[in-house]
DNA sequence: ATCCTCCCCTAC
DNA sequence: TAAGGTAGGGGAGGAT
């Protein structure tokens, strides 16, 4: 019948409708698994059979295996059945790989402790009772611990609320964010999607069926009409662009179709909020102000814009939490995606919230891009809802009009989602296939080649409509007089160029004139890869910080394994607490008003170490006296990433041929790096003088001994030692030592020792020493000793809030911390931009920042200048 | 000129 | 209560 059977048929249960193109999947798939889709399959033949309609039957635990230990209430069998009607798997035996979860009244300490900490054990009223509660409840009521007799969580209506500062202790709190983190799930799918099509462009395909059924579609319609085959310029570009209407919305509706029509948003607060709209008083939906937030002025500080133009907006935010998604009814109240609940429930006191069902979208987007896939491989992902189709070769070969590829399309787009609608646009760049989408929208398509229509459509177009003009850009356009595209059309390059910089001027003017020269761009190398959260933050002391910034370091490392980069260099951020924020926020565990502290490290290697990143972390962190209490957000960003491509074990194996040169300026000078081509991360022996590309080096008793590249390099008793690129190097009895670009360097007892571009170094008991861009060094014992800091690394720091900067002056520059001996200033995390001075500036953005909702967008806003 | 680092801005 | 992530383009200003 509808798309639903077809769906599930495709992805396979318990599949999350990603997993890689081609036989991989496939192959990886366990009898055990083989056999649960075996009994899915006889299932929905049952239903099917009885006319059970699968549509009221919500998958809540998609994604979810299940394993049985032990004796249960309700028994296995009736578990099992469970799981399968509710679109989990069961698995007889237990599977790392298979099981998410364990289930089990009770277990044995010992087994308990066998188990990885990050393993799920809970009780079987997990899933009962997320059955009553009709969605999938958070395990963590429910889990089973050491040393815990079977807990007795309380019924699913009055939730465990634990405060965030509770669960932020705990190791598993960064899981549990990123499970409920909408803006990071939607950045992990534009990824998968990204890879989904480098898969399937990979894999190839025999043929494109959708393109068949496109020629058919063509072929009949042609046959109607008589001479209607127009044929396509043959050499024109048409591109596709394709976005979901409210996606999460309409998703949300597959299960609801009484709120068709309706205001609906998606958001966090919704579950609590079906209690509040019923209370027509409104004053029982106030939030109770936590002791010392401070509601008012914090939205002062974020939203000039919005306050001015509204008393009161602070207080009568009932709920902070953000709309996601809104309906198209909701949007005619003026409720936006990114909005705070509270004010969308200003502008629209009947709207209706509805929480989110991550694994839904998710199948949805999966949906979307097979589909798409079916027709053609050229495709840009650009994110879970929205991808570009480079499809002038397929409207030639099927000979269909662009109108006929796009009906297709959004018809089978709706059929395979189960009935969630798209929205297409057709243009002869990116650019005008973009505008086309969005006039089109919701459920509807435009197709706009001619030059007319583009001209049309863009004379009386706000600059803040194209893509790439948020609101800072508008700010300075409409400042300038340029505030739609026609106006922007009367432009002068240079005179633009001079005030927004050359590149941004020419991609606007074009932009205005409906030109843009982009391909669609179908694989494309990653440049960055982070991990970063900015809520729920809240620590007591170091230690918590610590294990912290360990959770995020390893999900950095997971993330760049997954990716098969490495990284080198590493840039940490963390929002900090401004001195006159209240310490509680407005926002239950937001990060309320902050500055935001940079530090970058150019590392010696590249690498994707968890452990060496959290010792740079903690490095920077006590570097910078940052006070953990004072800590609202923290990230981990590494840049000028190398392929991974000897994989495996040690951090540092070197990166195979490709290694760019430029490492530090330290380690350039002294180390050519790229001139040892040598991928192997091999282990030369003690005796051998020179030694490179070595993951672990050891050399001992050499007389002139060099080592480079070692991820571990130790050194000891050599008469002239030389050590360069060493992520931790160790060179103790040295003569004459020399260590550049060590991450981590030590030396000791060396007659003339001398350690350059060091993140960390440290050198005792040298006769004669001197140490150069260390990052933290230190020196002791040096009978003549010279140490000094150069910009090997940055800090910088910058109010989290603000205006659009105008003219953002800003000399940041080399501001790498400078002394002789140790730096002392007291940081309170300003926006000073001259640490050489080491001065405290404390309000540097004392002016009033601004941070204003945005249409389309978030409502973030960042930093001006002093 | 061109590169590099440190940001800001934008989009979903 | 609430889950404010992530990646890329590019400008400013300094180094080369
Ligand atoms: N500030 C935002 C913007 C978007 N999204 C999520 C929810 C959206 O449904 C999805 C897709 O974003 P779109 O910009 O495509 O917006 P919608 O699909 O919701 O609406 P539209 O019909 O305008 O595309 O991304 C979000 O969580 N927060
Ligand atoms: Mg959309
Ligand atoms: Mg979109
Ligand atoms: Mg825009």
């Amino acid at each position: 019948m509808s798309g639903r059977g077809r769906r599930r048929g495709r992805g396979g249960p318990g599949d999350n409708g990603w997993g890689e193109f081609g036989g991989y999947m496939e192959a990886k798939k366990s009898k055990l698994a083989a056999q649960f889709e075996q009994e899915i399959s006889s299932d929905e033949a049952d239903e099917a059979a009885s006319g059970d309609r699968a549509e009221h039957i919500r998958p809540i635990f998609a994604g979810v295996c299940i394993h049985v230990d032990g004796y249960t209430e309700p028994p296995a069998h009736e578990l099992k059945r469970l799981m399968q009607k509710y679109g989990g798997r069961y698995a007889h035996y237990y599977s790392r790989a298979e099981v998410s979860h364990t289930v089990a009244s009770q277990l044995a300490t010992s087994k308990l402790k066998a188990l990885q900490p990050d393993r799920i054990v809970v009780t079987p009223r997990w899933i009962t009772d997320s059955l009553k509660a009709g969605k999938r409840l958070n395990e963590a009521p429910y889990r089973l611990r050491v040393g815990q007799e079977a807990p007795n969580p309380p019924p699913p209506s009055c939730s465990p609320s634990k405060g965030a500062s509770a669960a932020m202790g705990r190791p598993e709190y960064i899981g549990q964010f990123y499970a409920n983190s909408r803006l990071h799930h939607i950045s992990a799918w534009a990824g998968k999607a990204r890879q989904l099509v480098a898969d399937m462009r990979a894999a190839g395909a025999a043929r494109f069926p959708g393109a068949d059924r496109l020629r058919a579609m063509a072929e009949a319609e042609r046959s109607g009409t008589a001479a209607a085959c127009r044929e396509q310029p043959q050499h024109q570009r048409v591109v596709m662009h394709i976005d979901m209407d409210c996606f999460f919305v309409s998703v949300a509706l597959l299960t609801r179709p009484e709120l068709r029509g309706k205001p609906v948003a998606v958001s966090h607060a919704s579950t609590s909020s079906r209690q509040a709209s019923g209370d027509a008083g409104g004053s029982g939906d106030r939030l109770r102000a936590r002791r010392g937030a401070d509601p008012d002025w914090e939205m002062r500080q974020y939203g000039g814009a919005v306050a001015s133009e509204k008393a009161s907006c602070g207080s009568l935010h009932q709920s902070w939490s953000e709309v996601a998604s809104c309906s198209y009814a909701a949007r005619a109240c003026g409720v936006r995606n990114g909005m705070l609940l509270g004010r969308a429930r200003e502008l629209c006191p009947e709207l209706v919230a509805v929480p989110y069902e991550f694994e839904a979208y998710e199948a949805a987007s999966s949906q979307l891009y097979r589909l798409l896939g079916e027709f053609t491989h050229s495709l840009q992902a650009v994110s879970c809802d929205e991808l570009f189709v480079d499809c002038g070769e397929l409207l030639r070969e099927t000979g269909a009009s662009p109108a006929q590829l796009a009906s297709l399309v959004r018809k089978e787009v709706q059929e395979r989602t189960g009935g969630c609608t798209a929205s297409c646009g057709l243009g002869p760049n990116l650019l005008v296939a973009r505008l086309a989408t969005k006039q089109a929208k919701p459920d509807g398509q435009r197709v706009l080649l001619d030059p007319a229509g583009i001209a049309e459509l863009l004379r009386d177009l706000p600059v803040r409509e194209l893509p790439g003009v948020g609101r800072a850009l508008e700010a300075r356009l409409t400042s300038l007089g340029f505030g739609t595209c026609g106006l922007l059309r009367g432009a002068q390059v240079s005179a633009l160029g001079r005030e927004l910089g050359p590149r941004v001027a020419q991609t606007l003017l074009d932009a205005a004139n409906g030109r843009d020269d982009r391909p669609v761009l179908a694989e494309r190398e990653r440049k960055s890869i982070s991990a970063e959260i900015n809520y729920g933050v809240r620590f007591q002391t170091m230690a918590d910080c610590e294990a912290f910034l360990d959770g995020l370091c390893r999900e950095l490392q997971a993330r760049m394994r997954a990716a098969k980069v490495r990284g080198r260099a590493m840039h940490f951020k963390a929002m900090m607490r401004r001195p006159d924020a209240p310490q509680e926020t407005a926002k239950f565990g937001g990060h309320g008003v902050c500055n935001t502290v940079n530090k970058s490290v150019a590392l010696p290697l590249d690498t994707d170490d968890a452990r060496l990143l959290l010792q740079e972390c903690m490095i920077i962190v006590r570097q910078l006296r940052l006070a953990p209490q004072d800590m609202r957000g923290l990230g981990i960003h590494m840049t000028r990433l190398v392929p991974a491509t000897t994989g495996s074990g040690g951090s540092g194996s070197s990166g195979g041929g490709g290694r760019s040169m430029d490492i530090s300026r330290f380690a350039k000078k002294v180390n050519p790096f790229a001139a040892s081509g040598s991928a192997a991360s091999s282990l030369s022996g003690a005796t051998s003088s020179s030694m490179s590309g070595a993951t672990s080096g050891f050399m001992s008793g050499a007389t002139s001994g060099s080592m480079s590249v070692a991820t571990s390099g130790s050194m000891s008793g050599a008469t002239s030692g030389s050590m360069s690129g060493a992520t931790s190097g160790s060179m103790p009895g040295a003569t004459s030592g020399s260590m550049s670009g060590a991450t981590s360097g030590s030396m000791s007892g060396v007659t003339s020792g001398s350690m350059s571009g060091a993140t960390s170094g440290s050198m005792s008991g040298a006769t004669s020493g001197s140490m150069s861009g260390a990052t933290s060094g230190s020196m002791s014992g040096a009978t003549s000793g010279s140490m000094s800091f150069s910009s090997a690394s940055g800090t910088s720091s910058s109010n989290t809030f603000g205006g659009p900067s105008g003219a953002t002056s800003g000399a940041s520059g080399a501001s790498g911390a400078k002394l002789l001996g140790r730096k002392a200033s007291s940081n309170c995390y300003s926006n000073d931009r001259n640490k050489v001075t080491g001065k405290a500036n404390f309000f540097a953005n004392a002016a009033g920042p601004s941070l204003i909702e945005d249409e389309e967008g978030d409502e973030r806003a960042d930093s001006p200048a002093v």
